[in-house]
DNA sequence: TTGCAAATTCACAAATTGTTCACCGCAGTA
DNA sequence: TACTGCGGTGAACAATTTGTGAATTTGCAA
């Protein structure tokens, strides 16, 4: 599925060569003229990434990275004006994720949205280790150890585990457990769920009276444990 | 455990560029506004190295480089206006590692900062000699000894090698190894880092049951080691 | 420029995981 | 107890991801 992109730059020129490159990067984007259309871009468009000039009509850049803060990690990108240390300080303090100065080599500008993209696509939130008594449930090394021994468990298996065990007790419906663990873009629902679950019982199987994953009838699944 | 920086610098905005950037790279910094004042925290913060403006209140760069190394070898890298050559010859010749001009990239300031830690053989996020079990990956010497017999190893393989090691049991994307690498400049992605891997394979095949490296499906490489 | 070793790219086979299906059995309800 | 869904299973099938050998392209040194 391709990303999209929102350019925000008043330069028609500017604009249209990154909108160049980055189609041929594979990226659905919109150019925005000025700071206001950048933010009604924002709702309608729903960008995965944002390319901010710093020197706009109407709203500036920061004002448009202030709005984008106030309601989502969105990553953004500042372009901004060679010299203005300044401005690279406030970008950073004000949560931009990356800056670029003008004027720049296309090359760089590619390296550096795929660079921003998969630092904010592999900085979950989701902790690395996760432990319960003898499981343990290692997200760094993708391992997940029973009872003291290793057990050789493909990925989505484990982190459909690593999701439920991460609020232990919390009921997930499947659509849920489908939402966070195969994307919102995933189509199709079936027993897919169930499957898994099933598999991951037969590892876990036995292995403790402290935890237990458990079908809540009519609703979903949950990690249960009573804490040690 | 992560490395000191002390940085010495009067332009507030120029401090804190730094100062961002390198907690980024995993520094613990503290910055200066003038000569005097680094000589303090020379004492009171200890640091693995020192960013040294030249152009300061109280007391110059110069006079600070000269305390600094009359008691330690700290590494100091000096920050000169540009077309200061007189300084930058001065400089090195009182002892700093290296010198940058302003206005500068962060992009060098972190590169440079690396290469004189490296340099100082202060084995920083890279350490030089990685030992497991019969398996010793020398960085200083670009060598690879694999159960007693040195085997010859291109540079990429091995830095790939030592990157991985350098963090036993974590699971690295192939993104991942790519931008730590190969740079996050690199493009094209293809099977190259597989074929890296397999050619590594070849190479630590069979000698030791204590590591290995690993594939962990749909995730990435691993080099797992039980500790010996 | 020539020659070599290293790095990349390619094309396909092989391995492993993910999904779908069909059917069985049990929980909740009168 | 019979009925109605929902969940559990195992197997078959599909889709992806890897492993590899070989062909190309690069980069460097002589």
């Amino acid at each position: 599925m391709p990303k999209k992109m929102l350019i925000v730059e008043d330069d028609e020129n500017i604009a249209e060569l990154v909108e160049i490159y980055m189609q041929r990067e594979g990226f659905t984007t919109t150019i925005s003229p000025d700071g206001e259309d950048a933010l009604k871009q924002l709702r309608v468009f729903r960008p995965d990434i944002v390319l901010l000039d710093v020197m706009l009509p109407k709203l500036d850049g920061w004002g448009v990275l202030a709005e984008i803060r106030a309601t989502s990690k969105t990553p953004v990108i500042m372009l901004t004006a060679k010299g203005e240390l300044g401005d690279r300080v406030s970008g950073l303090q004000a949560g931009a994720d990356d800056y670029i100065t003008k004027p720049f080599e296309m090359k760089e500008v590619i390296a550096r949205v795929h660079a921003v993209l998969r630092r904010a696509g592999s900085a979950e939130s989701a902790p690395e280790r996760l432990v319960f008594d003898n499981l343990i449930i290692d997200m760094s090394s993708f391992e997940l150890t029973v009872g003291g021994k290793k057990v050789d468990t493909p990925p989505k298996e484990l982190e459909l585990l690593a999701y439920l065990a991460s609020s232990p007790n919390r009921v997930y419906t499947r659509d849920q457990l489908l939402d966070a663990v195969w994307g919102i873009d995933y189509f199709g629902d079936n027993r897919t769920v169930d499957v898994h679950i099933k598999r991951l019982r037969e590892k876990l199987e036995g292995a403790s009276e402290h935890w237990q994953l458990k079908t809540v009838w009519g609703v979903g699944y949950k990690f249960e444990t009573d804490g040690d």
